[in-house]
RNA sequence: UGGGACGUCGCCAAGCGGUAAGGCCCGGGGUUUUGAUCCCCGUAUGCGCAGGUUCGAAUCCUGCCGUCCCAGCCA
């Protein structure tokens, strides 16, 4: 962790931690992981679980493992699982040589399916997943026990191997524990251990299986073979603890790994969960799963936001286990904390105007040695071209404005950033009404110094119209319309909240000439209007693409939104 | 009386019986060739509610209220 990054104090989790080590609990060693199911991107919620798990491992000197629960093949592909890896790599944590998939104990997890049933403690069960479901009971009711549930170690030991041999059809079978049908806790009436999946083929294990343990089987067990110290997840799982507690309890595995649980993040104006994401791509809503709008590690990349920035975020936002819903301004502050300090600027014009300065000598150019930082001086300087016709924005004027609009209006003066003073002489408009052109007249004793006998309030930026370069400059906003666009308090379903303004393309920008050596990725602040990134996926031939990250702070706006309430 | 968890400022979040940290947002002021940054200042007599224990309670006890999660052969 950098100096500059916030720490906090503690979290439960680490008190636990704490307290395990003082009693030396698991012998002051502290192992944790990180189990995506390679179904899909990482997104922000991921972010703060792998900050969690590898940021302990770093600050207690212990390790985290990667592994992907791979258990269920149908919905996982090898895609997913290079992505994550890429994700986790970029944010800053690297698991060493401890990458691990479920799939590795397909084995052991068998030959333990074998000792329960061996021990009376799990059974062949041939209800239909209709019978199951009613044989379970419901929340206020004890389920009935199986049929099958006194089924001979022997039937059941036959039968498992047949299962395992490929004799019977996808949900002919189950493998379940035999626990208590009458609990009040669910996951305690009888779990499913393993299910039949026939003609799957495994990204890791092709075709060597044909059913596949459940999640609740395979993650104790597998935590336990790591030698996890502390099984970190999100709460919803709380009701599986004491099923996962059962099964290393009741199985010969080396140890006994903690799960303890803490709350997911919830980000307003955007979903969470990976069934929606993955709609949103199905069905086209975004451009892919790097779309810059999506809450994706890969979105937020491709957007312009750096590992730091999302690490001091998930610090920010703490660990608890409270339902919770941060709001956006919390990561919009992380990132502009990070590239206000880091991030060179540059100046660049959206909505271009052009003005003529008709008093700028014939055929002058000026290279104008500026600054990169403000604040920064070992980021250097850059020279830009000034010559006597320029491109400064359209929303930088206005004939006639109040007092407020400290820019440039018809008659008046503005300081043009770098450059000089300049005032505005004539508007030229075309015959429909619409300015095309504003006539100026520059102040040359200006240049790096104040103007004598007044004052010039306003400081715009420019480009010059000779050196200027062409790009499309994309601007985004939230996602959605609605703050929990998946809380729907109505029938809606959450693409109805979906904003339709969440891109504004901008094809006739200009953006000052040493951006063109620019590199995909490559950051900067374009001042006054906010941060901007080389997009990740740049079309030969075509003009450069920057995405906004983020706006800067508008003052201006608040005041403006207020004159007009 | 199904079970589990959670309720501290608009949003996060510390606090663990000694008299409410911090961050984001917001409001006010200052500096400024970015209406940015930066710098000051301000913002919970109160911790879901009601009782109780105590010299002292957000912290302990009791009872209410509210919110979230659970009935996949998903994770």
């Amino acid at each position: 962790m950098n100096e500059g990054e916030a720490t906090v104090a503690g979290n439960f989790i680490r008190q636990i931690i704490d307290g395990d080590n003082a009693t030396g609990k698991h012998r002051g060693r502290v192992v944790t992981r990180f189990p995506p199911e390679p179904n899909g991107y990482l997104h922000i919620g991921h972010a703060k679980s792998i900050c969690l798990n590898f940021g302990i491992a770093v600050d207690y000197k212990g390790t985290c493992n990667l592994r992907f629960d791979d258990t269920n093949p149908h919905k996982e592909n090898v895609e997913y699982i290079e992505s994550i890896k890429q994700d986790i790599h970029w944010l800053g944590y690297d698991w060493g040589d401890r990458l691990y998939y479920a799939s590795n104990y397909f084995d052991r997890l068998y030959e333990i399916a074998v000792e329960l049933i061996k021990a009376g403690k799990a059974y062949v069960c041939d209800l239909t997943a209709d019978e199951t479901r009613e044989f379970r009971g419901t929340l206020t009711e004890a389920g009935k026990p199986s049929p099958y549930r006194e089924r001979p170690v022997d039937e059941n030991l036959e039968l498992l191997q047949r299962m395992r041999a490929g004799e019977f059809e996808d949900g002919a079978r189950v493998l379940r524990a035999k626990i208590d049908m009458a609990s009040p806790n669910m996951n305690m009436r009888d779990p499913t251990l393993y299910r039949i999946r026939q003609g799957v083929i495994h990204h890791q294990t092709g075709e060597s299986w044909c059913m596949y343990p459940m999640y609740d089987f395979t993650h104790p067990v597998s935590d336990a073979l790591e030698g996890i110290t502390h099984s970190i997840c999100t709460l919803e799982f709380a009701d599986h603890r004491p099923l996962y507690d059962w099964i290393l309890e009741n199985t010969s595995v080396p140890c006994h790994p903690q799960q303890i649980e803490f709350s997911r993040l919830n980000l307003e104006y955007t979903v969470m969960s990976k069934r929606k994401l993955t709609t949103l791509v199905d069905d086209g809503h975004v451009e892919g799963w790097d779309d810059p709008r999506m809450p994706t590690i890969a979105g937020l990349r491709r957007r312009g936001f750096t590992p730091e920035s999302i690490r001091d975020f998930c610090t920010r936002i703490g660990i608890s286990k409270s339902e919770n819903t941060v709001q956006m301004g919390m990561l919009e502050s992380c990132i502009r904390e990070d590239l206000n300090a880091n991030s060179q600027r540059r100046m660049a014009v959206l909505h271009p105007l052009k003005v003529v300065l008709t008093d700028y000598p014939k055929g002058q150019e000026q290279q104008l040695e500026v600054a990169n930082h403000p604040q920064d001086e070992s980021l250097g300087t850059r020279t830009v071209p000034f010559t006597g016709e320029l491109y400064i924005d359209r929303q930088d004027f206005l004939e006639t404005a109040s007092k407020k609009f400290k820019r440039l209006v018809t008659g008046g003066e503005v300081r043009l950033r770098n450059a000089y003073v300049i005032r505005c002489d004539e508007v030229i408009k075309d015959a429909a009404g619409e300015i095309v052109e504003l006539h100026c007249s520059y102040d040359p004793a200006t240049l790096g110094a104040n103007p004598e006998g007044r004052k010039v309030k306003g400081v715009i930026h420019w480009v010059s119209a000779k050196y200027g370069i062409e790009a499309e400059i994309r601007l985004y906003d939230r996602l959605f319309s609605q703050p929990a666009p998946d809380t729907s308090r109505d029938e809606k379903d959450f693409r109805e909240y979906l904003n339709p303004d969440s891109l504004r393309t901008l094809t006739q920008s200009i953006v000052e000439p040493s951006l063109a050596d620019a590199h995909p990725g490559e950051r900067f602040q374009f001042e006054r209007e906010g941060y901007f990134c080389v997009d990740l996926h740049q079309p030969e031939g075509s003009p450069m693409i920057f995405n906004r990250t983020v706006t800067l702070r508008d003052s201006w706006a608040k005041i403006e939104a207020q004159q007009k309430a």
